[in-house]
RNA sequence: GCGGAAGUAGCUCAACUGGUAGAGCGACAGCUUCCCAAGCUGUAGGCAGCGGGUUCGACCCCCGUCUUCCGCUCCA
């Protein structure tokens, strides 16, 4: 564990030092649990955004893609069940340092007072609770708990903090208001992107003329104020999801649940780390909105975590938007139904969701590519670390690098540049000696290096490097630019 | 949120346990180099996380604050 624990402090060093991820404004000390992506970093990102929109939007033929907006009309956080759901109010006890949800600590004492026969008084007490709940009213509260002397089970004492909320979303003004208070200006960051895509279910399914089972894709940024934001980029309170929300008839979802576990692994697998890596988490205990649900968690260097969701989340998020919206979010069926002969007809779908982090991607997949080698030979210590990227990943692809810089070698290598570099990423230079120029380059994980020398003027070929074995091969000019097309 | 530790150049670390900071690597410029970091020369980088206090004087003492790490808690 010690081991691991330092080898996800060097990948965390490595990303800053070779300008994959920096923490957030640095200058002022960064930002707890924000994070940027540096020039290497973005690249990386944006290879593994493209990789999973294509595959989405492309190798499935029913799937769209969408980009709803981060804000979102505040009832649609009523809907989904967040506003009221992620709200909990808690309270800390002074002397055992322990912290309690306040409804949890006081529906205790209730059923503390009922198991005493004293049934009239919990209930009066609940009652209180409940109205004083629904008004926010947190010195009400914390008064409730200190007239009835409710005690910390683990201390005995009564000695607790004021009462705090820690909400998940975060919430900003909306238009040119000048209080902050006023509810009916406020508006949150959204939690989670699937809203944005069940509130465009009629828009895009009409526009579309999409007919079910089909699915609506989207990668964006989500916000949660979480309490505990730890663990470099696995859990930041901004951060990206790659979501996508499967549309299906009633009673399908077992089925659909099973096909989507199976794709989404296969998508990982095909990236081409290996399987042991990957395992599959059920849920026992589900939110509230779903039926069934699994992680497909990954391997960290902080051990197996969870890096994508599968759940089936019923019918609860276009059932609660009809009711709130008063539009009918309901699909007609004209596919015959073989038990009754008539069609399917309306119904509002069920969901299957397929959500993945991109910033637990990222760091999956960097996590995974960061090796050190030792390269010591009995004359010489030595040593690299490099980052074996897939090649469809790599931030650069392609590094051109003239032997020496003069001889006209630097001429030929621009040509090479200008040869790819509309095809692919590539890296130009000409400092230093090759062999730094190579570690260089493993250490942001370009696959493919080639070199011009002074044969390359005679019978225009370069040596081809590459970044895993670090073995040599004498290619023409001519074929570099296929090669490397080849390998993405 | 609680407890513990830490915060000196881009990185890794030093400097009589108070008298205003050095090295290696890296970076940059040039030279040299015909294939895997550590050849030569030169240059640029730090008011010591930030703020306050004690002192004639603090990087080194005290307080606060921020950030990071470890453990716990919490959340899912």
């Amino acid at each position: 564990m010690a081991n691991e624990t330092n080898r996800f402090q060097a990948i965390i060093s490595h990303c800053k030092e070779y300008g994959f991820i920096f923490p957030s404004s640095e200058i002022y000390d960064g930002l707890q649990a924000v994070y940027d992506y540096g020039q290497w970093g973005s690249e990386l990102k944006k290879n593994i955004k493209d990789y999973w929109w294509n595959s989405m939007t492309r190798m499935y033929e029913n799937i769209v893609g969408i980009d709803a907006a981060i804000f979102m009309h505040p009832t649609t956080w009523k809907a989904s069940g967040h506003v009221d759901n992620f709200n909990d109010p808690m309270i800390d006890n002074k002397d055992s340092k322990k912290r309690y949800r306040v409804d949890h600590l006081i529906e205790g004492y209730a059923e503390m007072l009922n198991a005493e026969g004293r049934k009239q008084e919990a209930e009066q007490i609940l009652a209180g609770m409940d109205s004083l709940l629904a008004k926010d009213d947190f010195t009400g509260l914390k008064k409730l708990i200190e007239e009835n002397k409710i005690k910390c089970p683990i201390s005995g004492t009564s000695n607790w903090t004021d009462i705090r909320q820690f909400n998940l979303m975060f919430s900003t003004e909306f238009g040119s208001t000048v209080s902050a208070d006023d509810e009916d200006n406020k508006v949150y960051l959204r939690p989670e992107t699937a809203q944005g895509i069940f509130v465009n279910f009629l828009n895009v399914q009409k526009s579309g003329r999409m007919k079910i089972p089909f699915g609506i894709a989207q990668i964006g940024k989500a916000f949660r104020n979480e309490i505990v934001a730890r663990q470099f980029i696995f859990r930041m309170r901004e951060f990206e999801q790659m979501e996508m929300q499967f549309f299906i008839r009633p009673g399908t979802q077992k089925d659909w649940y099973e096909y989507w576990k199976e794709e989404r692994l296969k998508w990982h697998l095909a990236l081409g780390i290996p399987k042991e890596n990957y395992r599959f988490h059920d849920h026992i205990k589900l939110a509230h909105y779903a039926d069934a649900a699994c992680d497909i968690e990954f391997n960290f260097p902080i051990g197996f975590k969870e890096l994508e969701g599968i759940h089936s989340r019923t019918d609860f998020d276009l059932k609660n938007h009809q009711e709130y919206s008063k539009k009918k979010m309901q699909y007609y069926d004209a596919e015959v139904d073989p038990a009754t002969g008539k069609p399917y007809g309306n119904y509002i779908p069920y969901v299957i969701e397929t959500s993945i982090g991109l910033d637990r991607m990222f760091l999956a997949v960097v996590s995974h590519a960061y090796t050190e080698e030792d390269l010591s030979t009995p004359e010489k210590k030595d040593d690299r670390v490099v980052l074996k990227f897939p090649p469809k990943l790599a931030p650069m692809k392609l590094a051109v690098l003239p032997l020496i810089k003069k001889d006209g070698l630097p001429e030929i290598a621009r040509q090479i540049m200008d040869d790819c570099k509309s095809h692919f990423r590539c890296f130009y230079e000409e400092k230093d000696t090759i062999g730094k120029r190579y570690r260089r380059m493993d250490a942001i994980g370009t696959p493919f290096c080639v070199t011009v020398d002074h044969q390359t003027k005679e019978d225009n070929t370069v040596t081809i490097r590459y970044r895993d074995t670090m073995k040599q091969d004498r290619v023409p000019v001519t074929e570099i630019r296929k090669i490397v097309l080849d390998s993405l």
